[in-house]
DNA sequence: GCCGGATTTTGACGTACGTACGATCAACGC
DNA sequence: GCGTTGATCGTACGTACGTCAAAATCCGGC
């Protein structure tokens, strides 16, 4: 393994352990093993190095969600919605170092224009995507008002239920508690 | 104005402008026309004069948005929503030193345990508010089945709709598009 | 087997950090 | 007037920071 990967692997570690602020050069060397000097060599500086690995957390962790949901068999909308909202549920302990250096990309997004860049066009792929994955088309197919309705909708539940599990998971409410809070919100009769 | 008071918005103002982690004790100073030591001598440290900041933003944050909801004289809960989504939608910008405020807040608090447990009271509490808003009744008498549902999935969508707003707000929905995409998620016919 | 570029290591430099300490000051009761 | 108390100020200490130049090491191509 190389030392630019053993850099990037410690400086998540850090992410997750300590935070983007509160993390330093040395606590990167020490938890990758590589040197200190290497992280101007592979990466720039040490901000740099920072910034690669959160974005790489971020995008890991929307692959993660999209994986679990593409899987579906569920037809319709609704169902295919209970079934992403297992799959968060799920996934939220195992993936919590993800979930938390994703937090700490958001924070850090509203002050580097590369890390905010960057993240917006994840947003809008996992918009697009996760609107293809409810109504069960190709995501180069989904209609662009679904993406900007469905696919919004089903981003924002994704990053409200991940804050509210990092910081009170005790006070998470279940899929059927959420899908029956959900009802609530929509005129029942459409038609 | 006591330094006491200054030093608090000076912390706030650098929180928004650099961020929690590159804000300095002089940063702080400069900012707020007070004297670096008044920081220890007010607050014990600067840590615990940005925790002090960045609570007393989110909790400024929740009163705006409650204040603005309250006013709603709609009586069923779809109609409050739309009061909610149009309120929060005019807010944003308005709000968005608050907002930046907050993030900074979610990202600190996976390290400090002190910002953690007061960001989860704030979100029991909003929690509850939210789902007495929209079911109008008041907070006390909401039942619990309903704060956690209804009031999760309320708290998901402020939260999900601010974290896009703060990091692509060209690609925000409108809050008509909000409430279509929604729609497609729940079971058209109920009974 | 040695040459040359790529990588790793060493060591240190300059700086900026948070905090502590004592001096100074303003207000006020007595 | 004077001492006490709470607040503000000036300053400096010790440390830990990010970065860099140069030396050392590695390693494939010949």
């Amino acid at each position: 393994m190389s030392q630019r990967e053993d850099l990037l692997a410690g400086a998540r570690t850090c992410l997750v352990e300590k935070g983007y602020g509160r993390t330093t050069a040395r606590d990167i060397a020490a938890a990758s093993g590589a040197h200190l000097a290497s992280i101007g060599y592979h990466f720039g500086s040490k901000d740099n190095l920072m910034n690669t690995a959160v974005l790489e957390a971020v995008s890991e962790w929307g692959d993660a969600i999209e994986a679990a949901v593409s899987a579906s068999r569920a037809e319709d909308p609704p169902n295919r919605l209970r079934v992403l909202l297992h799959s968060l549920f799920r996934q939220l302990p195992e993936q919590r170092g993800l979930l938390v250096a994703s937090v700490q990309a958001y924070a850090q997004a509203q002050f580097d224009e590369g890390i905010r860049d960057d993240l917006a066009r994840g947003i809008r792929e996992g918009r697009r995507e996760l609107a293809a994955l409810l109504l069960n088309v190709e995501p180069d197919r989904v209609d662009p008002a679904a993406v900007a309705g469905l696919g919004s909708m089903a981003y924002n539940f994704v990053t409200g239920y991940v804050l509210q599990y990092l910081v009170d998971p005790e006070a998470l409410p279940t899929v059927d508690q959420a899908i029956e809070g959900l009802r609530v919100l929509i005129p029942a009769a459409r038609e």
